[in-house]
DNA sequence: TGACAATACTTGCCTAGGCAATTAGTATCG
DNA sequence: CGATACTAATTGCCTAGGCAAGTATTGTCA
């Protein structure tokens, strides 16, 4: 197994970081456009959809996936709980960990934004077939892996 | 050509975005841990690399290709100016535009970075055949192209 | 040509993120 | 057990990005 990339050849803005980076500004920016109305922000939205799909249910679980700084994501917390999206709850078994829950408002917002993003994925990937969109689904996975 | 996702079944916690975004943050953070010694932000060593290949040449080109905030690219640009790294020269047809140009010293910087980029992604791409990493820009390109 | 729209920045203002230090609680190991 | 290391969350401070308004310049088209 060879290097990909070599120094002579590889022009950064033909890489494959220069179509991630471009790839993602445009899902937020479509996505952020469509949940307009909801006035809630992209990192906002993120933390609302992994709570709600159980993918994690505290600030360092949050930062860990997101690979977030804990201060920032202490007040984005603060913030959704402000606006009544979310509630803090002392964990029983170790009590340095902050429990997080949608409270019901939160709850409802989930499918509101679940749709905006099954749209917005779907206008993004079509023309792909379902077998490549596992494929890239499966390749992103081991970019990351190999971190 | 049926849509890829459906909400029933979408969990946004295990779809393309949130591997897109994982990717992103990855790349991101092993780039910069890299090029700590430069002191150079990653906002900032995008666009050094971007102007070094060719890939834009003005303050617009730049926010187009990064989907950037026009006010956040003036001021990254005065950091990089005062740094010495670019210089910003009034263009001669379209007077409203800006030319920036690597100085010796950005040019200096350019083959560093490039080191960088190389080094990352072929760690990050260990164990994919070529064809895999042209499949994963193509997907990724064809992605964008549906915004 | 002349009004109006569009483009390329730039600036002010506000919000949000990164980093480092701090506090509290848990785990490890001699 | 007790010292030490680690983890979770928080706070203060500074930097940087988003948005909106403003200026200068160019493009469009009746």
């Amino acid at each position: 197994m060879q290097p990909i990339y070599d120094i002579e050849t590889f022009r950064p803005s033909q890489g494959v970081g220069a179509f991630i980076g471009r790839a993602r500004r445009t899902i937020v920016e479509a996505i952020d456009r469509k949940l307009a109305p909801l006035d809630i922000s992209h990192a906002q939205w993120i933390v609302v959809m992994l709570l709600g799909d159980g993918a994690a249910a505290t600030a360092a679980e949050l930062c860990k996936i997101l690979i977030y700084d804990p201060g920032a994501m202490t007040r984005l917390l603060d913030r959704l709980e402000k606006k009544g999206v979310l509630r803090r709850m002392r964990a029983k078994g170790d009590r340095r960990t902050v429990r997080l829950e949608l409270t019901a408002d939160g709850r409802r917002l989930y499918p509101r934004i679940l749709e905006a993003l099954v749209e917005v994925f779907n206008r993004l990937l079509h023309g792909f077939s379902k077998r490549e969109v596992r494929q890239l689904e499966d390749l992103l996975k081991r970019m990351v892996a190999n971190a």
